[in-house]
DNA sequence: GTCTATAACTAGATAGAC
DNA sequence: GTCTATCTAGTTATAGAC
């Protein structure tokens, strides 16, 4: 196994668990069992790291999403906002055969990215994998044609908060619900229980001005 | 105004925009033009000056809310789940009144606590202040009553998910929206709109095991 | 209470031997 | 490609003069 590879390996879940800022190189490289200055010599700098761990996973999902969306745009039949956002299941559960949790991690390294960086991300994800953001929305209208492209804006913007905010405290709210209501799941079941909230977050009735 | 006071003004804000581990001390003092030195010696470290910025909101805030939950909850007519939501919009907004952007301020800092901080925030907030809480799952409990203990405290979190998060980034989405839209709104547009898609996402069917 | 000065430590990055 | 050693700059925290 290469260093770089090593390296990636250890940073997404540090990343992931302790945030960009909160995650020093020292403890990457120690944990990685690889040199301190590896950091710097195989990506050139921590911003580029951080770079790197994103795309490996964007890359690893977003033809998989683009495919998903797809098929939802182009079938005949209208489909449900569940229909939209169970498209995103299947290929964010894949991640965990990419890596161990790495559907967890990734959603975590998206919550990350969205508050530890102000507006990083936003830009990372509408340049570098625009097609993405254009399927999803365009699957939302033919879902629910009467939403105007305003309030979609705020309901999308809702839905990327619920679910990225979950899924950073998703460990600790399995956590909780073994503790308290003795049921072990994993982050699949929690997947399955945020798709309805946030799909009938979005059918909300709209809102008069 | 006193040195302990300029630095909690300070300090609330920069937190609020560039998260607890982005803020120095350095800075708070630079900007409050007060010491260095100042923060510990009025608060003793960093970690009490990030507890005291958060008290200081709380303590104005949870009397309020305690008051208008109280209210729904010894009405004799069921309140809706916009009802309990909405009670929590004019105790949030008359942070406003507390301070110059209290409710956004405030409201990104929740955010931030959750999770710059690994959960100290919902050790600091279920300790301090259990009173609201109880008085929360109780109106939501009236509400709904159909509503199961274990799917309302998934709900519940997916809520102060989506609140958080668009409250980490309102700033951000009020200007993409004055851009875009051309319409210029603030905190309470934006909390008017997030209310019916939480209480829609809440009152979602109940998924079959 | 407020200041300067500095201690004690950690961060990211790099030069140069191997 | 990997290492050690070190640089520079940043951090929190504190000691002691005023």
């Amino acid at each position: 196994m290469s260093t770089k590879h090593k390296i990636l390996d250890v940073a997404d879940v540090l990343f992931a668990n302790k945030g960009f800022n909160g995650t020093s190189l020292r403890e990457i490289t120690s944990q990685a069992n690889v040199n301190l200055a590896a950091v710097n010599y195989h990506f050139g700098s921590k911003k580029e790291l951080i770079k790197a761990v994103m795309s490996r996973y964007m890359d690893e999902l977003s033809p998989q999403l683009e495919s998903a969306l797809s098929l939802l745009c182009e079938s005949t039949k209208q489909p449900s906002l569940n229909d939209v956002f169970s498209a995103f299941t299947q290929p964010l559960i894949d991640l965990n055969c990419f890596k161990e949790n790495g559907t967890s991690t990734f959603l975590q390294l998206l919550g990350r990215g969205y508050t530890d960086s102000q507006g990083f991300l936003r830009w990372f994800l509408t340049t570098q994998y625009p097609n993405v953001f254009t399927l999803f929305t365009n699957a939302v209208k033919r879902a629910y044609p009467e939403l105007n492209t305003e309030e979609m804006f705020w309901r999308l913007h809702f839905t990327m908060g619920t679910i990225v905010f979950t899924m950073s405290s998703s460990e600790a709210l399995i956590d909780i619900a073994q503790n308290d209501f003795d049921k072990t799941l994993d982050i699949e079941d929690v997947i399955a229980r945020v798709i309805p909230y946030v799909a009938a977050g979005v059918a909300a009735p709209i809102i008069k001005e």
